[in-house]
DNA sequence: GTTTTATACGGAACAATGTTCCGTTTAACA
DNA sequence: TGTTAAACGGAACATTGTTCCGTATAAAAC
């Protein structure tokens, strides 16, 4: 049935001809899907989805066999953007503001999502992989943006992003109690504590 | 599994009599819907409940209008069974030592009821109430515990019980990552810390 | 441009599960 | 024992995930 090396369902291009139709499907539904999971959750009808990227239900099995996978795909699209996005901040913002509008973003990321983590966690092995992804592909982006300001001396140099990706990780998932700003106000404070240890005259390059 | 401070909770006097079958069903359902979400998590078939239980899918709907009302039901009871075995505990053991055996009955509490927390946090308006009943139930009986134990000198006394429920909280959520008895070993290791500060007529000041 | 063919498409049909409805049964009481 | 209101059971309905397959079509071959 599905041939050899349809490996990677991603926008990768080059191996094998790509039908124009089945790539311009697959970019409705991924966008469906993102605006769908945003406004409904991740449990929301796939019927939804489909009818909102205006093609069949079984266009949308064919691309994502399960429905874990079209949550999956969404998912990695969206980090990739998150990641990229800390190139685009860098470039154009002082090195602690575009940590701290990268920060932002990210929580962004995390409360928009709400119902992804539990999923992520549920075991399904759809998701086996994605845990490695989030942290492989953020970990260095805000690394960078982390070094970048501290070599500026913006903020502290001694601080471990994995942590601070926990750190609003873990506030993104406690914002059902409080609202979504609670979660903004939180890590504003956070790169604020990132901000205050580090002086302007205070160079720690080494 | 320990199970012995439950007591029943429906023989409410006041108006018109229980019917005994009615009041037999609405246990069996509790305990099937306990043991079913136990093992199979809080998304568990309504049917299959219902089978366990004895009793056919009307009844079980009779009792518990919604499905949310039944997991509300059940999250009830094991809370007020968790508060009651405080109190147990700190009958049959000395005070540290009730504390920590109680640390790692809720421990498992949480651990065993996973994907009820993201329950809880999904706006239903049945578990509306739910939050709340947790910290006024738990709360007290976890204040009692450290406060006994601090007395008695056993531990320190700058603690509070909210912010011990919250991290065994946090703990339990993230064991999916790394089995129960992660958990169980992070929750040891608190309680230690807790020891640690007090010395056998020592009021502590750090 | 026409033909060919593999691929993709759409949506009806199927399956699982939450929820409602209603005829039947029965516990409680006189 | 007879009456009755409450409870029971499970078929039927509604929603949603998933599969299947006849039809349409983009891309290649000619």
């Amino acid at each position: 049935m599905v041939s050899d090396d349809r490996e990677d369902p991603g926008t990768e291009r080059g191996h094998r001809h790509v039908r124009a139709d089945a790539q311009r499907n697959m970019d409705a539904l991924l966008e469906a899907a993102l605006a769908v999971f945003t406004s409904s959750g991740v449990d929301a009808p796939v019927r939804e989805i489909a009818e909102k990227a205006g093609v069949g239900i079984g266009t949308l099995y064919r691309h994502f066999p399960q429905r874990a996978d079209l949550i999956a795909a969404v998912c990695r699209r969206e980090i990739d953007a998150c990641a990229n996005a800390a190139v685009s901040l860098a470039a154009a913002h002082k090195p602690s503001e575009a940590l701290a509008r990268w920060m932002q973003r990210y929580a962004g990321f995390i409360t928009t999502k709400r119902g992804l983590a539990p999923a992520l966690h549920s075991g399904n092995p759809a998701f086996e992989g994605l845990r490695d992804y989030f942290e492989q592909r953020l970990q260095p982006a805000l690394r960078n943006l982390l070094d970048a300001a501290a070599v500026a001396g913006e903020v502290r140099g001694d601080i471990d992003p994995d942590d601070l990706l926990r750190a609003v990780g873990s506030l993104g998932m406690r914002s059902g109690d409080d609202g979504p700003e609670h979660t903004q106000r939180m890590v504003a404070l956070l790169v604020d504590g990132l901000r205050y240890g580090a002086g302007p005259g205070l160079p720690k390059t080494p």
